[in-house]
RNA sequence: GGUCCCAUCGUCUAGUGGCCUAGGACGCCGGCCUCUCACGCCGGAAACACGGGUUCGAGUCCCGUUGGGACCA
C-alpha cells in the first residue's frame, strides 16, 4: 500500500505552494487506496505556534484533504530520535565528535581561501569518543563513490559522495538535525512515497545514505517544481500569492483552487476543468512536469468561475452565506437565496463578488445610482413604470413566461421595443444598470417586491420633477 | 562561488522522431448573440532560447552556450 505524508512546519499559513505538495500527496494517496499522514514539523520551538497549527488544519479541512494518520508532532518524538541515534551510533555510522567551533571555522575559511568546500575533515571519525556536554552526533559518511536518487519526475540525479561530509545528526544541545529527523520520521511512519518540492533535491543524497545506515527501504523519492511568482523567483507574500485561508476569504471555492493548484505542474491532455472525484481518478506521477510554473492569479480567478457554474444553486447559496452577512445584509424578509444564486452564479467569479451583486435582492429601498436614476428615471419612463405595475398587478402569476407576456403587452401598447422599458424598470428594480436579466429578478422578487420597488421609482420621479 | 535542476505563445500547458502549416486554456484584440452586465459562440495576434551534432527526417535524441530556478556557503 502506497503511504504518502505532508509535513508542514507551523511556523506560519499554509500557503499554496505547501497546498499543492499536500494536494498532490493526498491525491496520490487516494488515487492508489493508500494512506496520506499529517506531520508537524514543529521542532522549531521558536518559531512554531499552536496558531499555526490549528491554521494549517483548518486550511486542510476547507480544501477538503483529510488524512488517514496524525497530526504527528515532532516535538514529542524525540525519544525516538535518540533511540535511532543510538542505532547508528552501535552499527559505526555514527560517532561523537567534540571538535570547537574554533577549529570548524577555520578550516572552513581555509577551504573557502583555496576556493573549496567547507567540509568537515573527519578528525574525530574514528577517535571512538564517549558522549559528553561537549559533543555533536556526527553521520559517517562515505568518502568515495557516488549516491544515485532515482527520482520518479526528474530520473536519475548523480551525487558525487566527496561533495558531502560527515553532517551533524544530533546537536550539541540533544536536538536532532532536521535530514535524520525527517528519515527517522519517514521510517517509523512506514511512508514509502515521498512527494516534495524539489528544494529538498540537495537533502536527498544525505536522507539515502541515512536510510543505508539503517538498514532500511528507500522510498520512492518524486520531487516537483517549486511555485514560482511573477518575477520568476519563489512563491511569497510579496507575489499577492497569500495563504489558502486568504483566497477562502476572497470568495474561491476550495474545488477551484485546487483544481487551478493541481493542474500547476501536472496535466491531462487539453482538459482544463476537473471535479474533485475526477481528480482523484486521472491523477498520475507520470504526468508531472518538470518544469517549475509561475502562479497565475488571472487564470485562477477563471478557473473559480467555471466552478461557481458547474456549483449546485444550493452548495453555492450556503458557501454564499458568510459573505452576506459580512455585508450586514439580513435575509429573512428577503428572497428565496437559491434562487438568488441561480441569478448570480453566471456572472460573478467569486463568492464575495456574487455578494456584492445579490445586495439589491435584500435591500427594500435600493439606492439609485446618480448617473442611473439620471438616465432612467424620468418622466416619460415614469409613464412607462405606471404602465407595467399596472400588467404586473393583474398578471395572474409570476412565472417568467407570464412576465414576458405582461412586458409584451406593454410593449405592443406603447410601440416601444424591450429595451426602452426593461432599463428604467431594471433601475427601479436595483438601483443600477447592470444586473441579471428582469425578469429573472421580477420573479425571484415576487409580486409583493416587485410592484413596491417599481411604484416607489415612479413617486421618486415624480417627487423630483415636482 | 560550488553542486543540482529546468527551458514550447505574456502565463499554465499538449506534444514521448514523420499525425506539427505546433493544439488547448487564461489574458488581450475584433465580431456575433442580447432587456443591461455577464455567460455563450465565432475569429485574430501570440511560442519550440541559441549554436552544433545524430538521423532520410528533430519541438521531440546527444553535446555546448545562454537564460532561469533551487540548495549550500
Amino acid at each position: 500500500m502506497i503511504v504518502t505524508r505532508f509535513p508542514p512546519s507551523p511556523t506560519g499559513h499554509l500557503h499554496l505552494g505547501g497546498a499543492r505538495t499536500a494536494l498532490f500527496n493526498w491525491l496520490y494517496a487516494r488515487h492508489t487506496k493508500g494512506k496520506f499522514i499529517l506531520r508537524m514539523e514543529d521542532t522549531d520551538t521558536a518559531r512554531s505556534t499552536p496558531e499555526f497549527v490549528e491554521s494549517i488544519l483548518e486550511s486542510l479541512r476547507w480544501l477538503g484533504i483529510d488524512w488517514d494518520e496524525g497530526p504527528y508532532f515532532q516535538s514529542r518524538r524525540f525519544s525516538i530520535y535518540r533511540e535511532y541515534m543510538q542505532k547508528l551510533l552501535d552499527s559505526g555510522h555514527a560517532y561523537y565528535c567534540d571538535c570547537p567551533p574554533e577549529r570548524l571555522e577555520s578550516i572552513r575559511k581555509r577551504a573557502m581561501a583555496s576556493g573549496g568546500k567547507p567540509k568537515y575533515d573527519g578528525k574525530c571519525r574514528d577517535r571512538g569518543l564517549k558522549a559528553s556536554q561537549d559533543t555533536v552526533v556526527r553521520f559517517k559518511a562515505p568518502l568515495i563513490g557516488a549516491t544515485v536518487l532515482n527520482d520518479a519526475v526528474k530520473g536519475n540525479i548523480v551525487f558525487d559522495n566527496t561533495e558531502l561530509d560527515d553532517f551533524i545528526i544530533v546537536r550539541k544541545d540533544g536536538t536532532p538535525t532536521y535530514n535524520f529527523v525527517v528519515v527517522v520520521d519517514d521510517v517509523t511512519m512506514g511512508i514509502n512515497m515521498i512527494l516534495r518540492g524539489d528544494d529538498h533535491v540537495m537533502n536527498t543524497p544525505k536522507q539515502i545514505l541515512i536510510y543505508k545506515a539503517l538498514g532500511a527501504d528507500l522510498p520512492v523519492f518524486a520531487h516537483v517544481p517549486m511555485v514560482l511568482g511573477h518575477d520568476r523567483s519563489r512563491l511569497s507574500k510579496r507575489h499577492g500569492a497569500l495563504s489558502v485561508l486568504a483566497y477562502r476569504d476572497m470568495g474561491y471555492l476550495p474545488e477551484a483552487l485546487i483544481n487551478y493548484l493541481v493542474r500547476l505542474g501536472w496535466s491531462y491532455g487539453d482538459q482544463e476543468i476537473f471535479t474533485r472525484e475526477e481528480l482523484i481518478d486521472k491523477f498520475s506521477m507520470e504526468r508531472l512536469g518538470k518544469s517549475p510554473g509561475i502562479f497565475n492569479p488571472e487564470k485562477l480567478l477563471a478557473v473559480n468561475a467555471e466552478h461557481m457554474k458547474l456549483a449546485s444553486d444550493r452548495y453555492l447559496a450556503e458557501r454564499l452565506l458568510p459573505f452576506l452577512s459580512g455585508q450586514g445584509l439580513t435575509l429573512e424578509d428577503g428572497p428565496n437565496l437559491e434562487s438568488v444564486v441561480s441569478t448570480l452564479k453566471e456572472r460573478s467569479k467569486t463568492l464575495s463578488e456574487m455578494a456584492d451583486a445579490a445586495r439589491f435582492y435584500f435591500t427594500e429601498t435600493v439606492a439609485y445610482e446618480e448617473a442611473a436614476a439620471e438616465k432612467f428615471l424620468t418622466a416619460e419612463s415614469a409613464r412607462i413604470l405606471r404602465r407595467v405595475v399596472q400588467q404586473l398587478e393583474t398578471s395572474p402569476d409570476f412565472g417568467e413566461k407570464a412576465l414576458e407576456d405582461a412586458f409584451r403587452a406593454v410593449m405592443e401598447e406603447t410601440g416601444l421595443k424591450l429595451g426602452k422599458i426593461a432599463q428604467p424598470v431594471r433601475v427601479a428594480l436595483t438601483g443600477k444598470t447592470a444586473s441579471p436579466g428582469i425578469f429573472e429578478i421580477l420573479h425571484v422578487l415576487g409580486k409583493a417586491r416587485a410592484v413596491g420597488r417599481l411604484k416607489r421609482a415612479v413617486e421618486f420621479i415624480e417627487g423630483r420633477s415636482s
